[in-house]
DNA sequence: TGGCGATGTCAACAGGTGTTGGCCTACAGT
DNA sequence: ACTGTAGGCCAACACCTGTTGACATCGCCA
């Protein structure tokens, strides 16, 4: 049997409207108040066309929640610096895709949507951790990177969710400037 | 006239059940999926009554959601102290509290609640930040105040919402000791 | 050209939602 | 004892939701 190649379909078009519609919708409304019905208004297409390719609800959101982080090689900066190119990291990434605040949103209230969150810190937020802490133990590196995780969440939740006015006026150098050190203290000091 | 007094009412009961129902369902399920239905049956009375004592959906979340931190006097503790005094603070108020968790989980999806949130850090943890920081500027102080939500916060989601398992497993004085510097930064050090 | 699967639309279903008004009951004041 | 009022329940409303199946249409391949 061959591998299933690519295989084009003349409605990727439409595939990939939907799931730039349903982006924006569950970024903006989390996911009870991002209907189906809006999501295809937004895609101009019928909404039955979203059930027949993803399934239902669900498979809309696991679809649209795919992530990729894209962490940075961090074997290549060197260690004291870390932290700082971590937290910027992260900044940007929040700001260019909307799909990390609907991640957000949706696993604040939803079950599958905080499994798809609990997904990405393992897979691609601790291995990052675990190459970079001083520890020898694993399980110490997963704490390490829960800690870090907390305060990166906890600025994106102040400033893109909540819009705290003074975290969401901060200028990036200086959310930078306050973070970095905390981040690179979780990732490097030593265990209190 | 004189000022109205308690004036308690036969009802007084009935409404407190409400009130204690409703802050399990929106704390569990959020705003959306916290019916009113399901809040009248965990209180033991019809959906009717909810809406006669708190108009709407949306009253009976104002009054839900109604919070008092208890901030602690942070005059009386020694400056060096005062992250490991508010971390722990934090730690204990969220978990003998579930309104904070409905606090979030709503206010991340409904702007009600995200107005909510805002207006307990301008006037509850702002005003603390300010009396403990060493700028002379309030705006500097508004800036600290934020820092120190973010990383609450953060713990919080990571801890009790989304549940992270190194987060959700760590104990309360490993998750003290790993936050008070951070908070203690935030708060006392000269500004970056 | 004929056919056939993929693509898309329309209308409807069954269930759940916030919200409303009418009605009954029990208590408090006179 | 009588009555007005507050407390409470029931049934219904209008609307919106996810989801489904029947029908039309387009484009490719033989």
């Amino acid at each position: 049997m061959t591998a299933t190649p690519p295989a084009p379909r003349r409605s990727d078009a439409t595939r990939a409207a939907i799931l730039i519609a349903a982006r924006d919708r569950f970024a903006a409304d989390g996911y009870e108040r991002a209907t189906i019905r809006a999501i295809a208004r937004d895609a101009g297409i019928d909404p039955s066309m979203v059930m027949r390719y993803y399934g239902n609800k669900e498979g809309l959101f696991a679809a649209a929640s795919e992530f990729d982080l894209r962490m940075p090689d961090v074997a290549a900066v060197a260690t004291e610096d870390v932290g700082a190119v971590l937290v910027t990291h992260f900044l940007e990434r929040w700001e260019e895709d909307e799909a990390l605040t609907a991640l957000l949103r949706v696993g604040v209230t939803n079950p599958v949507g905080a499994e798809r969150m609990r997904s990405i810190l393992q897979r691609q937020l601790a291995p990052v951790a675990a190459a970079v802490c001083p520890d020898p133990e694993p399980g110490r590196a997963a704490e390490r990177a829960v800690l870090v995780a907390s305060q990166i969440l906890g600025m994106a939740v102040s400033r893109y969710v909540l819009r705290f006015p003074p975290a969401a006026a901060m200028p990036r150098e200086e959310v930078v400037a306050w973070l970095a050190p905390t981040v690179q203290r979780y990732l490097t000091a030593v265990a209190p």
